[in-house]
DNA sequence: ATGGTTTGCTTCAAAGTTGCCACAATTCTT
DNA sequence: AAGAATTGTGGCAACTTTGAAGCAAACCAT
């Protein structure tokens, strides 16, 4: 089945040259000079993915971005300028699924993309945790976390996660049970091109550890030797 | 097998540079002296990933990335001492997919070089296997192994396997019934160049064995005298 | 700018894995 | 039944992977 994906830039190189990639990879490639006409065939006609430009005559791709979520659960993939943390948390708490930074490689986006659709396959495999990127709140065992907020609780205590710990505890949490590989978090986390050594995520791991224990959380993250990481629980001490 | 790398660069110091590191971390390297060379080469012998820099005698490499992307789709990184915007853009506008800036560390570039590779790797996997090695469970007898994840349960208790322990394991299930040869099992799991004893197959079919009994598994794995293994049921006891 | 945080890297020690060995137990051959 | 070949067992050492502490560069909010 081919999957239909929207493109809203009102930058013409970019647009064709982000439609001539995902083009060469299959994809049906619907290109638009704003978000406004983006939205307006989105309601006619829903598509397999977005990507958005934030910055655009008209309203910005956030707007978009929220409008879009107000009727549907399409992955959005938002583009900008701007390489700012904030932007890329508004982004995310606008409901955005990912983000790229221009000047991007448009490989790179044509990876992402098929990534993003083999994720989704392989979530309605397992239909059991239709993940709508945006419940209020996720909860496992004893810790609680608000990905809006970029919070979360163990034993009701408030943790102070850094921005990489609370991305690698709420993934860890949405695969509950599961082992992850260290090569997995690197191209979750950290991203497919990112250039940090594999073992930047047992330091990101040992800080968590560190900040759970803490806590009193009953939250472990248990090694799995040679592959990567497993949450598990600590037994009842005595 | 070897990647082969092309790499343009007028400075001999960088070129060799570049080429030193790559080689060091098992790559064969082609150096040359301008785009034109390396586009003459590649047309004759195609490489893997292609390293351009921007400022060359003759083409620059702005023009021959849009050369080479006329035939072919090999990954291109581009190298230059600009570091403005336009440049980047029309450096990826032009098909390539990565950017460096001089002066950059050749560690970098190495490692990206490396997750270049990585990724193509992967995606080919996903690709040609979208659905059969997707299999999230694969069970028999009272053992239910999960691939993805390194994991495996007997009776509903979590076996705490080794890798190897593991893919032999993996290996024999899917093959169910079948006795497996002992050169089979070298090959399967320790690749056709390994240098390590027949015996070693017995050293982790005795670890797997130990294993399984203590978590109360009613799978054996049985000797086929003189040739190699064989999964089995254990009778009731009593 | 600037002062505090975050974060990835380095180094070293600790822990886990794995192939090999010697020898005992088993099976096959004669 | 004796001898030869093959397999099971426990131990072990080399190797790999992981954890911890410290550090410096990058990052971020003032």
């Amino acid at each position: 089945m081919e999957k239909i994906i929207y493109i809203a830039d009102d930058e013409i190189n970019i647009r064709n040259l982000v439609k001539a990639f995902l083009e060469k990879e299959g994809f049906c490639v619907h290109a638009f000079a704003t978000g406004d006409l983006l939205f307006d065939a989105f309601k006619n006609a829903p598509c397999d993915l977005v990507i958005l430009d934030v910055m655009m005559p008209g309203n910005s791709g956030f707007i978009i971005c929220t409008k879009l979520r107000e009727i549907s659960a399409v992955p959005i993939i938002m583009l900008t300028a701007k390489d700012t943390e904030d932007d890329y948390v508004s982004g995310l708490a606008l409901g955005s699924d990912d983000y790229f930074t221009k000047p991007f490689s448009p490989m790179k986006l044509t990876m992402r993309v098929k990534a993003m659709f083999r994720r989704a396959a392989m979530d309605a495999q397992n239909n059991n945790a239709p993940k709508t990127a945006q419940a209020d709140e996720i909860i496992f065992e004893d810790i609680k976390i608000m990905p809006n907020m970029l919070t979360a609780y163990a034993q009701d205590k408030m943790l102070n996660l850094t921005k990489t710990e609370f991305k690698l505890l709420a993934y860890m949490i949405e695969n509950q049970g599961k082992a992850i590989a260290r090569q997995e978090l690197l191209n979750t986390i950290w991203g497919y091109d990112s250039i940090v050594e594999t073992r930047a995520t047992d330091d990101t791991v040992k800080r968590l550890r560190r900040k759970l224990s803490e806590a009193g959380s009953k939250l472990s993250i248990d090694t799995v030797w040679g592959f990567g990481f497993k949450l598990g629980v600590k037994k009842e001490g005595v």
